[in-house]
DNA sequence: GGCAGCATTTTACAAATGTTAAAAAAATAA
DNA sequence: TTATTTTTTTAACATTTGTAAAATGCTGCC
């Protein structure tokens, strides 16, 4: 297991110690494709990282369904309100593929967190990566027409353009899918 | 200055200890309304948290200037991208009235982080709940209409609506100020 | 192949928001 | 107070985006 950590880039910081205590906590699941990791409405006990697979989170709201993440291989995934405030979040979390997927208990990470100066601090730059991030796509969404965030996500993420529903690419960037479809055909 | 420290509601959690070692980094400083505390295009080197006064933050665009963050007394106040990857950010943090701050080094901040458990930990916090904040807007204002995001901001800060330019407050919705002004004429 | 079910695009129209400019109101200074 | 400047509102019109429904395309399966 700790060999294996050693390849995922969020890892690659640590020290070997800090990664056989994160190894020690770690467990391999795999599930499948359409598979709800995580609802909305549960307080999740597990923090993921993506081995291999895209996954997607969403909300519901009454007549529609906002997608408003996508991960990949090596993208940590989790509810971020179980995760900092230990309530139900504002996301489900589906698995678009086959996924592996690295899990660790909540408890058992806070615990190193509480224990570990090292992993206390892997954990806040990931808090702070997040972080800048979910910055990042605000001040897009306030700069950016829908139709340069379309760009944006082509030259960003053309894997997932393959692979992921229009109706979600367009809901992730803020519009419905007929307009998506008028930015697409205006790009031919 | 630890006494002081202590009535913050962001350091109610820490111990004696690592308040005393918060303190002896801390600093009060003063600036007057109207000073730009922190530029966008410059790397920031401090970690501010405010006393008293507001503030906003906010990224020049072409023709335009958007406010996407406002600070009351008790909150935090850097730029996330010079805080987590000592880069120039992209917010501008101008202050709305005269201000009463606790500066800290990052230098120093960060050398506490790497040498403190708890105050690691108290980092960590920090991130996640600015990332919580954050993520809320971006859900927000997926669901919700400006007339809606409007009738929250009046109910979760009545302070600002009283104190702060309605062009602002306008851009912080996501709106022009034109139809933020047909918003408040329909809710007569 | 051909049908069933789902995804995507297109069309026509409606609603919301933006743009520009000007008027009104409010704040500030003389 | 009056004059001047700034902020906010209103109006008219243009543009963008949304909604609903129909048309087209795609995939899997019998």
């Amino acid at each position: 297991m700790h060999n294996q950590l050693k390849n995922i880039s969020i890892f690659k910081s640590l020290s070997d110690e800090a990664l056989d205590r994160l190894a020690a906590i770690s467990l391999e699941v795999q599930h499948q494709k359409g598979k709800i990791l995580i609802y909305a409405d549960k307080t999740e006990p597990h923090f993921y990282i993506l081995l291999s697979g895209i996954a997607r989170a969403y909300s519901d709201g009454e007549n529609q369904e906002i997608t408003f993440w996508f991960g990949q291989s090596g993208d940590v995934l989790f509810s971020f309100n179980s995760y900092i405030n230990n309530k139900p979040g504002y996301e489900n979390i589906e698995l678009l593929d086959d996924c592996c997927l690295l899990q660790m208990k909540l408890s058992d990470l806070f615990s190193l967190y509480s224990q570990h100066l090292e992993i206390a601090n892997w954990g806040r730059k990931i808090a702070e990566q997040e972080l800048i991030a979910t910055e990042r796509r605000l001040i897009d969404r306030a700069f950016k027409g829908a139709a340069e965030r379309y760009q944006d996500f082509l030259t960003q993420s053309p894997e997932l353009i393959k692979r992921v529903a229009l109706k979600h690419i367009a809901s992730y960037l803020g519009v419905t899918q007929v307009t998506l479809s008028r930015i697409r055909a205006a790009n031919k």
